[in-house]
RNA sequence: CGGUGAGUAGCGCAGCCUGGUAGCGCACCUGCCUUGGGAGCAGGGGGUCGCUGGUUCGAUUCCAGUCUCACCGACCA
């Protein structure tokens, strides 16, 4: 490829609204351009590091025994109702009618187009296993679009989707794509973790998420330092804590606090430790059903755990209107006693092991001391709903710790069980000829968000540095002097000698000074650059220099395709 | 959805308070010069000042509405 005839906008100052570095560099680069909010033209740059990672999500799908197809990406609403998710879905999903007034939705997934296809052609339970997957653009109307591809309203994702005959056939497919998803970001390059998530509204039992580590990362995830237990912190179990009962049997005795209203407050006024106190949170479902929930006072609530022991839809906090309604008294002062209206009270697990505590006398500005559970107060039930924090002791074994990481949601796998087969009627007949419902699995991998995540993973102040795996080319090669005759001849016998070796190359012929040249194949990242000159040239020789380690060889004009090809055939070759 | 801020040349911004000929840097075009880390000189093109309305002799500037975009927040009890 002929730099000079190629298209490649590059842009010196860094764009204002661009928040973190792998949308900068993107930008910068001449890889994309924003259409409208969460909406980009992909450039040609752009496109080709997309295309490179799309096939190695291709060829690992394909070699785990998955099918491509292409479904569309205009949906119709009958299918969202059938699955119950028209309802569900909220404003993510984008709706439209079309000229007879149908209704319509831009897909943000597929389960329900894919189960559709599934329940009308696949009948026998010889048909199966099977596994559908597709590379496609998808929309989500999200709340608020940022960091360019990494949360973008239009967003190009594989998605798979698995057809077993039972429960134990489907986690088959599952442990399939999951090992499929590590061969892909390994062969990326990619420091990643997969980690035990939460379903979210796709649904579902259980599911891994695929995070590429990155400070800018928008989620928190945790590993252990001794076994392999990661997980999304909106999943992370709360290890059992053994507090030491206290046998004090002080009374129940209420004191005054007037204006205290934050734990830390609370605790350095009655000088008694954080972790003595209970906080008392209220919180309310969409319908208005009401539940109280208890933590020690200096841990924090875990919303998503809370919603999903209670098989909320939506969970919220209480207004203080309903706060005051249940319990009688302002925010700051809450607590299980006395409570005015008979509300669930679920207490976080650790709040069992605690016992002679501090915690509000739903009274302003009063709170009580020496409550304890069973003589003073109740508790409805107990159950893990508080955010885990680094360092808490692994709940898986005995002697690690938990890490706290910043991670990028690259991909997502689900079992998904019956829960959309059952919606939309898809069966087969077993070998008895018995009707059976479909066990499925959902598996996605954002394309751009990839690409993006190894951008923030790869880069340093001049530029992106690819991975040779996903880089828009492989090799750029350096004319310092176009209006020199010989440099001019001798880069193009290396650029053409490239191209005929296989290597992809990106030849920056432009009339430019070497400086400017220089920059901009730094900028873009291109993983080897070979540089001719016409002092090299003299005794026979041109540059190479490698991006990432910024290593810079001088090599004879006859062994510069050898070397390439050496270097690129090692980065590519991916070992199991 | 709530809060804050911003829309002026392709990009980054000034001007607006105090109304009267629209400016700077980069980019772009032409010529000269230059060629190993975003050079220099000279000349040049490019704007319905987001949109709609109001006030005014006159609005980029003041007022109202509207659209778009960005950032922050969606917590604490």
């Amino acid at each position: 490829m002929l730099y000079s005839r190629y298209f490649i906008p590059t842009i010196k100052e860094t764009p204002s609204d661009a928040e973190v570095v792998s949308h900068q560099l993107m930008l910068r680069a001449g890889m994309i351009r924003k259409l409208a909010s969460g909406i980009y033209n992909y450039l040609p740059l752009g496109l080709r590091s997309i295309r490179k990672f799309e096939n190695i999500v291709r060829e690992e799908m394909d070699r785990s025994g998955a099918i491509e197809m292409l479904m569309p990406s205009v949906q119709p609403a009958e299918l969202w109702q059938e699955s119950g998710r028209w309802a569900f879905y909220g404003k993510e999903l984008l709706r439209f009618k079309d000229r007879k007034d149908a209704e319509f939705c831009m897909g943000p997934t597929h389960e329900e187009v894919i189960t559709d296809m599934v329940r009308r052609e696949i009948k026998s339970y010889r048909q199966m296993p099977i596994n559908f997957y597709q590379i496609q653009g998808k929309f989500r109307d999200e709340i608020r679009p940022r960091f360019g591809l990494m949360r973008g309203r239009e967003f190009i994702m594989k998605d798979a989707y698995s057809f077993d005959v039972d429960s134990s056939a489907a986690d088959l497919s599952y442990t399939k794509m999951f090992d499929a998803y590590m061969r892909i970001f390994e062969r990326c390059g990619l420091n990643f973790r997969a980690v035990e998530a939460d379903t979210g509204s796709i649904g579902g039992s259980s599911s891994h998420e695929f995070m590429v580590l990155a400070d800018s990362g928008e989620d928190a995830i945790v590993s252990c330092d001794a076994c392999r237990y990661a997980a999304n912190v909106e999943k992370a179990e709360s290890p059992l804590f053994t507090a030491g009962y206290d046998s004090n049997n002080e009374p129940l005795q209420k004191v005054s606090t007037p204006d205290m209203k934050t734990i830390a407050d609370v605790a350095a006024f009655l000088n008694v430790a954080a972790d003595q106190t209970v906080k008392t949170l209220v919180y309310a479902s969409d319908s208005g059903e009401l539940v109280m929930a208890l933590l020690r006072g200096d841990h924090e609530l875990n919303e998503l755990k809370l919603k999903n022991h209670l098989g909320w839809d939506e969970i919220q906090m209480a207004t203080e209107e309903q706060i005051f309604a249940c319990t009688g008294s302002p925010v700051g002062f809450l607590g299980p006693i006395g409570l005015v209206m008979d509300i669930p009270v679920i207490a976080d697990n650790v709040v069992q092991g605690m016992s002679s505590v501090v915690l509000g006398a739903n009274e302003k500005d009063v709170h009580c001391i020496n409550a304890r559970r069973g003589r003073d107060f109740e508790v409805t039930r107990f159950a893990d709903i508080r955010t885990v924090e680094a360092g808490d002791a692994c709940p898986r074994c005995a002697s690690g710790k938990l890490e706290m990481w910043r991670g990028i949601e690259v991909g997502h796998v689900f079992k998904l069980g019956t829960k959309y087969s059952k919606a939309l009627n898809a069966t087969y007949l077993d070998a008895n000829g018995k009707e059976q419902v479909i066990f499925m699995g959902c598996y996605g991998i954002g394309i751009g968000r990839t690409v993006a995540a190894a951008i923030e993973q790869n880069h340093d102040e001049h530029g992106i540095i690819f991975p040779l795996p996903i880089a828009p080319f492989h090799c750029s090669v350096v004319a310092v002097n176009t209006k020199d005759a010989a440099v001019m001849s001798a880069a193009e016998e290396i650029y053409s000698h490239l191209g005929k070796s296989g290597v992809e190359v990106l030849f920056d012929d432009r009339d430019e000074r070497p400086g400017v040249k220089f920059k901009d194949n730094d900028l873009i990242g291109i993983p080897l650059r070979i540089v001719v000159g016409s002092k090299g040239l003299a005794e026979g020789k041109v540059e190479m220099k490698i991006r990432a380690t910024g290593e810079v060889l001088s090599l004879p004009l006859d062994e510069v395709t050898a070397t390439v090809t050496q270097l690129i055939d090692a980065a590519l070759a991916y070992k199991k």
